[in-house]
Order: C-alpha cells, then sequence, then structure tokens
DNA sequence: CATTACTTTCAGGGATTACTGAAAACTCCG
DNA sequence: CGGAGTTTTCAGTAATCCCTGAAAGTAATG
C-alpha cells in the first residue's frame, strides 16, 4: 500500500542516512530527512511534495519545516499564483555549515559559557571545589577560545575560508619549524 | 529521602547542564553528568562513588562508564589494594576534545563521506538525479575539506593547536590583505 | 573450590519523544 | 462576509529510549 514515491534509489539512501545521522545529532529523523530531500532538489518543495515524497503526515512536515526555519536553514519562497509555501536550502554549502554553526552556537556554547563564567565567580570553600573550578576555567578557555577562532573564520567569505582550510598543512609545517627553531620539541603529550 | 550527596552547588550545576547538553548531542543524560562529575573531580572515582553522587543505580552507572570508554574519554585506574576500578578523565582538555572529535568522526563522519562515495558511482538516469548528485558532491568536497583540515590540526601537540587558533585573525588578515591586492574584494556574501 | 567483592547483563516498566488525524486558524479572493 | 485553499495546533497514541533491580558473571583470596 505504500505510496510509491518518485524518488531514485542514491536519493532515497541520502535521505534515509540523513534522517539517522540527524537523530544522532540532536535534530529528529523526520527534520533530517524533510532536510535532505529539501539539499537535493532541484526544484523549490512545498509542505506536500516532502509529505508526499517521504510519507510523513502532512502536519509532521509542517512541524519539521518550522525547526528548519527556526535553525534557518532554508528559504521560504512563493510561486505567482500559488498560494504554497516553497522551500529550498542554501545554494553554497558552506554557507550550510556556517549558520548551523552560529546556530548551535547560540544554542549551546553561550549558555555553556555562561554557565562557567557564573561558577567561576562562586568562592571556593574547599579544596575540592577549587579543584572543581579549576577544571571549569580550562574547559571554558578552550571554548571561548576555539569561539573566538571560529568567529575570525566565518566572517571570511566562502572561498577565503576554503583557502584557510587548504592552508592547514602549510600553517602546521610553519609551526613546527618555529618550534624547531626556538628549540621546543612539539611535546608528547601532557603539560601543567 | 535523597541520599543527601557531598557536591558543591557549583558542582551540581555544572553536572546537570552537561546532562542537558549530552542529550542534545545524542549523548544520554546521564552518561554526560557521569562524565562531567569525574571531569571535575580531583581524585579518580569509582562506579559506586558516581552512583552515589548522581543517584543513579549502579548498573546504570556501569553502562555509562562502559559508553564513556568506548568513547576513549575515561581513563581505568586501580588502587593497590583495592579491587574496584577507578576512572578519571584527561588532564587536558584539549585531548579531550580531540578524542571526542576523532571518535564522531570515525562513527559519523567516514561512514557519510563512504556513502557520499558510493552515490556519486552511480550513473545518473534523470536530470532531477543528476543534480542531487552534484549537491552531493559538493557536501562530500566540503566535509572531505574540513576532515583533511582538521587532520592537520589535530597531529599538532596542544600548545601548538592553540598557537593556530591564536593565528586566526592573523591569518585572516593576511589572506584580506592578499585578497585586496589581488583586487578581489573579500565578497559581501554569496557568490556562483 | 568456596567465598567475597566487585562488575555486567538484561527483561520489564517508566519516561520521553515523535507522529498522526482532526479541528482550528489563517488568508486570499469574490 | 463566505468559502476554498492552505498551514498550524494539539490531544492522544505509538515508538523509542532510558533506567532499574535481580540475577548472572568474573576474579582475587583464603
Amino acid at each position: 500500500m505504500p505510496t510509491n514515491n518518485r524518488l531514485p534509489p542514491v536519493s532515497r539512501q541520502f535521505v534515509s542516512h540523513f534522517g539517522e545521522m540527524g537523530s544522532r545529532w540532536g535534530i529528529n529523523r523526520t527534520v533530517g530527512q524533510i532536510y535532505a530531500l529539501i539539499f537535493i532538489s532541484q526544484r523549490t518543495l512545498n509542505a506536500d511534495e516532502n509529505a508526499q515524497a517521504l510519507e510523513f503526515s502532512r502536519s509532521n512536515v509542517s512541524m519539521g519545516l518550522k525547526e528548519l526555519q527556526a535553525w534557518r536553514l532554508v528559504r521560504l519562497t512563493h510561486r505567482p499564483g500559488d498560494r504554497r509555501e516553497y522551500f529550498d536550502a542554501p545554494a553554497d554549502v558552506w554557507d550550510i555549515f556556517r549558520v548551523l554553526a552560529e546556530e548551535r552556537r547560540r544554542r549551546e556554547v553561550e549558555p555553556t559559557l555562561s554557565m562557567l563564567r557564573m561558577a567561576l565567580l562562586e568562592t571556593p570553600s574547599s579544596d575540592a571545589e577549587r579543584h572543581a573550578q579549576e577544571r571549569m576555567r580550562q574547559m571554558h578557555d578552550l571554548i571561548d577560545r576555539l569561539m573566538t577562532w571560529f568567529d575570525d573564520v566565518q566572517k571570511l567569505a566562502p572561498e577565503t575560508a576554503l583557502q584557510l582550510m587548504g592552508m592547514g598543512t602549510t600553517v602546521t609545517r610553519v609551526l613546527q619549524f618555529k618550534d624547531r627553531v626556538t628549540g621546543r620539541t612539539p611535546a608528547p603529550a601532557k603539560e601543567r
């Protein structure tokens, strides 16, 4: 009885893989699949087309699209003489990555950083507490550092950012060279 | 009746925050809390201490620790004259981050890349399919690029990696300068 | 090899999360 | 304002995931 949707096998697999991945990422399966479908589609899609292709209820798709909009991952468009809403994904995959990272940061990283900052303001009343705070400080600093760095990368236009990525090896070599020159070995493992 | 555990308020909040965060990351609440506790503890902890402090059943802690071991996030130690197993987290937060990234890569990124490569080998039998493949190729390339770059960074010793992070701004400036020199504006937003 | 001190497994129940269909709410148009 | 076309909400149910206690497993010790 399954309404045979018109997805070619390759696309089907892509869609269902992203459903799985989504669920490992705190995004639910349905939303992952909806996005995957929108992502690979040539034309913009409306909610009914989604529901039909994926065999989800119309209301489920509605909720999924709402969430994708909240994540700023889809663009909403209209067609002349058609009241329905059509959706598509950014043409540039780097944009998708960037938006995803920004949202995750806003929703998860920032609250974590504030929590840590709060905790660091408390006066420790035992040795254990002092140690706990020290660990929190380390974590705070790592996250903060990663974010500052990411901010910088994020501001770059796509091609430039990819240039930076491509620079990885080069930068590594430069730093290793510097280490050798300054006499510090690349340090086997631990510090402090 | 709740066995009043001995965690100071700040630590409690840290632990429960990481429980929440864990659940948004596909890691379950319990596991997140167990790890948070191990992370901030001065001494290594055994399973019972965990269970007691967090008020989880012993078996739940056992499963949690097993998972943390599978993620290579805890180290198992023993104390002379004590049969129980004690756990702690790496002293260097950067190591934790690195391991987490490696595992996530192995479990999620690599399978995704293979799936995409498979899909790209198929011969498209329609225009829609051709377009879908092109999108998959874009995604494949982005992920692949991010991974190659991450490989490079990952190989660095902690301080060196942090130096690289600190370089963000500098590198950005260098590239912007280069763009200006070569006459390409830093591109406000879209391309293609 | 029996006992003790621990750890792990797992079936079942509980809690949470996801999905659906029916109804309500828009919104555009005549 | 009435009604057609469309989206959203939401209560209820289905599916999934999580946690527990009881039992089995493992390993050191006398």
